[in-house]
RNA sequence: GCGGUCGUGGCGAAGGGGUUAACGCACCGGAUUGUGGCUCCGGCAUUCGUGGGUUCAAGUCCCAUCGAUCGCCCCA
């Protein structure tokens, strides 16, 4: 084995691809309900978008891109989240332009360049919906909503919802400062990665794990929220009761992309090994216009939603998701008279609408049976010399053995009226 | 980027320097000349992730490398 698959990728093959499958289609179907609208774009933009977009000093952007050059000399990157493309997408097509906001959702791979472990790719898919156009709280509220109903029809249990305000760019500031004044006297105290985190993103220091007692007693950004950022997250809150979904405010939640205003929010689950955030997302006024430029400024509210991490949980919790599908029938010929009209048969039926399969392999029939078998066939249709002669066909029921000759010509006819019963 | 554990047939898994690489599952064939799920019998790794080294002798020891997995950072 020389070649392999590049680390932290998968192959998703069958028999697990149906789960995807699955989850994809309710993701589908939630949308459908909440009016979003399928938008594709490409899986690499010019990796100025997400310096821009996602932020320059994000870890996103400074160690996990995938960036190369194409050959032309353009500095590409493979997309490292859904939202920074989606909204160049609605600027470049000036879907601003239309007269109602504009609810859009994505299902597709993103990529960062991590190192792998329980719930953590380089290659990883999300689902995702951006509602942009509108500052309407209870926008960011449907938006909380959606994830929350998606996973509960999906079966996950355990779900909680975190919510936040992060601000806007000036009262976050004033924060930040206050939050530097508070931790400056434990400074040197301070983790070694705190002690970075002190003067590039102090926030993230009441994240830390380790010196969670020189957080004690630090101001709120919860407390510093000018009137516009507290009426607005009053709103969604009293949206999100009004909606029964239950909710905990978690005034140190942090979120990695600098593009985050007013409201952040996350789900959490056990499940994943050391990792509980199955989702993110929150509300982005601001990012637009970072992209489009001022003239074309709108807000923005969205989340990004791990299917692996989907997967993960589902499994953890045992919950059953559908599997491969039974054929409706095996079709087995014997002698080679007949083995050519097992080809014609099986065509037709086929065509028929019915899920049907045969050997290829040149096996005697008890090997045949195996294979049905294991086809978890409902039904095998057993066609020799003698059946050929009189235009007829063996249907055999799997579950219970018993079995009947049956016309040719009424074949499908036949199967069809029995797979009903 | 850093650290722990691991890498033997399609899968699971023994073997921890001495020469035929256990066993289980799956698969194929037979017992049962045209009928699956049970039972019995037989078959199925010139080779132990890859590359070097030590040794008379290396899945077995050493080094490197790649990968898996778990964790840190960070996140989906």
């Amino acid at each position: 084995m020389s070649i392999q698959k590049p680390k932290g990728t998968q192959d998703l093959l069958p028999g697990v691809v149906e789960k995807w499958q699955y989850i994809e289609e309710k993701a589908r179907d939630v949308c459908r309900r909440f009016n979003y609208r399928e938008i594709r774009t490409p899986i690499f933009e010019h990796t100025e978008l997400f310096q821009r977009g996602v932020g320059d000093t994000t870890d996103i952007v400074e160690k996990e891109m995938y960036t190369f050059s194409d050959k032309g000399d353009r500095s590409m990157s493979l997309r490292p989240e859904g939202t920074a493309g989606v909204v160049r997408a609605y600027v470049e097509n000036k879907l601003y332009g239309e007269p109602d906001i504009n609810k859009l959702y994505y299902i597709g791979p993103m990529f960062r360049y991590e190192q792998p472990q329980a719930g953590r790719y380089r290659q990883f898919h999300q689902f995702g919906i951006e509602a942009i156009g509108s500052v309407d709280p209870s926008l960011d509220a449907e938006v909380i909503a959606m994830g929350y109903l998606f996973y509960k029809e999906i079966g996950l249990q355990g779900v909680k919802v975190e919510i936040n305000s992060v601000g806007n760019p000036s009262c976050r500031s004033v924060y930040r400062e206050e939050l530097q004044k508070f931790f400056a006297p434990v400074k040197d105290k301070l983790c070694k990665d705190c002690q970075s985190r002190y003067d590039r993103n102090p926030m993230r220091i009441l994240d830390c794990k380790k010196d969670q007692e020189y957080g004690i007693g630090a101001p709120s950004i919860l407390d510093f929220l000018d009137e516009e950022c507290s009426t607005h997250f009053g709103k969604v809150q009293r949206h999100l009761t009004d909606m029964g979904i239950e909710y905990v405010i978690n005034p140190r939640m942090v979120r990695g992309l600098d593009y985050y205003t007013h409201t952040a929010f996350e789900y959490k689950a056990a499940g994943i090994g050391a990792i509980d955030t199955i989702s993110g997302g929150g509300r982005y006024n601001g990012l637009v216009g970072t992209i489009g430029g001022s003239s074309v400024d709108q807000p923005g509210v969205g989340f990004g939603l791990g299917l692996e991490r989907v997967l993960l949980v589902l499994e953890a919790q045992g919950v059953a998701v559908p599997g491969v599908r039974p054929l409706d029938a095996y079709v087995i010929g014997m002698g080679e008279a007949a083995e050519n009209e097992v080809a014609k048969q099986l065509f037709a039926l086929r065509s028929a609408g019915l899920t049907v399969e045969k050997d290829y392999l040149g096996r005697k029939m008890k090997a045949q049976m195996k294979s049905a078998d294991r086809f978890a066939a409902k039904f095998t249709i057993i066609l020799g010399e003698d059946e050929l002669n009189r235009g007829t066909v063996i249907l055999k029921k799997m579950a219970t053995g018993e079995q009947e000759e049956v016309k040719l010509e009424s074949l499908a006819e036949t199967l069809k009226s029995k797979l009903e019963q």
